[in-house]
This record gives C-alpha cells, sequence and structure tokens, in this order.
DNA sequence: CCGAACTTTCAAAACTTATTGAAATTTAAG
DNA sequence: CTTAAATTTCAATAAGTTTTGAAAGTTCGG
C-alpha cells in the first residue's frame, strides 16, 4: 500500500470513528491529519488536505485546542500559525474522556440526585418503580463516575512512567 | 417534585445521554419510559407516554430489541404485544459497550491493522511518522480492547453475584 | 378461510447539524 | 501609522438524520 493512499485511509477511519463519538467528522479528520504529520501544518495546508473550506477548519482547530490534543505552533521567520497534534494517543484518550463526561455523565449525576427527592405513596407501584429504577442507575453512574475519574488522573501516572522508562 | 415531574425529567434527561452517544433521542426515552414502568407497556402506551407516532414507536422499539434491553412479552388474554425493558442497569451497560466496541473499535482495529502494511523508505519523515502514529494507536486500541472484552463478560460474573447474595 | 386487530414499511416532510465563503476584524512588518 | 496578510465570524445554504402517517403486510380468533 502506498503512503498517500494509507494516509486517506486512515483519516477516513478516524472521521468515522470520531462521528460516532458524537465529535464532528471534520475535527476528527483534522486531528488525524496532524496525528501522522512530521511537520506543523498551517491552515492553507490542513483546508488544502482535508479539501474544507477555511471557516470549518479555523472552527475546527480551535475546538480541538479547546480539548486540549491540538496546539499552536509559531514557526521562526513565519507569519502564519502552525498547528501540532498531541501524538501521546493515551493522553488523547484522558482528554476526550474528561470531555465526555463532563458533557454527559456530570449532567445525569445531577439530574439523578433531584429525582431522589420525588414524593409519593412508597406502596404506589409506580412511585416504588421509578424510586428503584433511579436508585440503581444512581449506583452505576456514580460507579462510573469513579471509574472514569481514575482514568483521567492515571494520565499524570502514565506520564511520569513513561519518563522514568525515558531517563533510566 | 411530584411522580409526573420526575418521570418527564427522567425521560428527558437519558434522552439527551442517549443522543450523545450515537443512539437516536426517542429510542432512549423509550428505554427511559419503560425502564420506570411498574408494568408491560403497549405500542399505544408507548406512542401515547411520548406523544410519538406508531412507526418512529415500533421502530425504535424493534432497535432496542436487536441491543437485547427490550423484550417483547405477552400478557394472556391480549392480543397485542407488550414491551419491558432490562432493569439490571449493569446488563445495560454492557450490552451498549458491546454493541459500541462492534460498531467502532473492531472496525477501527481492522483499518490498523492493515496500515501496518505500508510501504515506503524508513528514512522518509513522512512514512516514519505515519508508522509511529499507526503503531502508537493500535496499541492503545489493542488495550481498550481487552478492557472493554473485561468489562463486557463482567457481566456474567455481576449475575452470579447478584444470584449469590439473593439465594443466600 | 375471513375479517378485524395489530404490526411493519417507507417515501415525503420536518428538523437538526455542518459547511461555505465573503465580510469584518485582528495582527505584525515595514 | 499604514497596509497587506492572516484569522475569525456568521448568515445563508447544503447535507444528513429523524419523524410522520398512510398503505401494505401479518396474525389470529371464530
Amino acid at each position: 500500500m502506498k503512503l498517500s493512499e494509507a494516509k486517506a485511509q486512515f483519516i477516513q477511519a478516524w472521521g468515522l470513528l470520531g462521528a460516532q463519538w458524537g465529535v464532528n467528522r471534520t475535527m476528527a479528520q483534522i486531528h488525524a491529519l496532524l496525528l501522522i504529520s512530521p511537520d506543523p501544518m498551517s491552515a492553507e495546508e490542513i483546508m488544502e488536505g482535508l479539501d474544507i473550506s477555511r471557516g470549518n477548519a479555523n472552527m475546527n482547530v480551535r475546538e480541538l485546542m479547546n480539548w486540549g490534543i491540538v496546539e499552536k505552533v509559531l514557526v521562526p521567520g513565519e507569519r502564519k500559525e502552525f498547528f501540532i497534534a498531541e501524538k501521546d494517543i493515551w493522553k488523547v484518550g484522558t482528554a476526550i474522556a474528561r470531555e465526555r463526561k463532563k458533557r454527559e455523565l456530570d449532567p445525569i449525576l445531577k439530574v439523578l440526585l433531584q429525582l431522589n427527592k420525588v414524593e409519593g405513596d412508597q406502596k404506589d407501584k409506580h412511585v416504588k418503580a421509578f424510586k428503584e429504577a433511579i436508585q440503581n442507575i444512581q449506583k452505576f453512574a456514580q460507579q462510573t463516575d469513579s471509574a472514569l475519574n481514575a482514568f483521567i488522573k492515571s494520565e499524570e501516572n502514565w506520564f511520569y512512567s513513561t519518563l522514568l522508562k525515558v531517563i533510566r
């Protein structure tokens, strides 16, 4: 397989994956493009590489920076801005986990807490079924929350353990 | 808070969560409705409860059954079909994990395997960057695959440990 | 078998989300 | 400063997804 073909395939696959994760497809594709690029890329290069408009490129690069997995770098002697992706995929994973937890798990935990306050006769089977369901879900959600927090935090340990390997 | 209000809030929250998980909103809402219902519900009751059309209800109930988290039950003396949701939320979690792994992780693992075959001069920095990126992602993807498989399998253990608690 | 009750399908319409591109704004070199 | 290059914004539009509802299909009691 030729490099150009392989690149195209990877960008496509990463884009599809992103789309299913609620990340917009272009955002994931830009990330893919930067992941496999040996050098920082300019907005122009991204636009050309993916055949997208300037506005689209700008918007999605910004969002990737918000997520903390793409950075702006300045190339000496160049007026333009260049971008690079975080190449440690574990960091990317924890960044995604952090964002999604914020967007998804945290709000539902808040709602579940509220819903425990439902009033009504314990003997009413509707009330009983509701309370039971909410409590089970809450228990599960809290377990998931703990697991995710551990994963997100693990980034630090991973970083240090990698560092240890390098300096030894 | 009144029960009716609490139900509406839960259905709404669960629907939003589903939407962000790439599950269609109505599908998640039907699941929520069934989760908190003390009795099996008919297509009519679902349509009325969520104010959706017959077609929409039918389609999404079927999909929930494909995912293995909703079942058809027959109520003696009734011509209609009724539906119930899996109430063990851990099972629901593993069912979702299984589906998403199938839809998302498995395809990218396949692509990554292919992409290792890229040909080209190892000294070309483009080739080098590409191979490195792919290998790192592959490693991470395989770790994730193992973790998910363990989680999906854990359902059995969970089931037996719950059973043990009950029969003791 | 027949017919009524029920379920499924699917094309068209409604709704949602992403993209474009041109205008407005910002930036930095001279 | 001024100017041109670069970036950002955003209204219009395109693309994609979900929902509806009526028609077709299925099932079952009599």
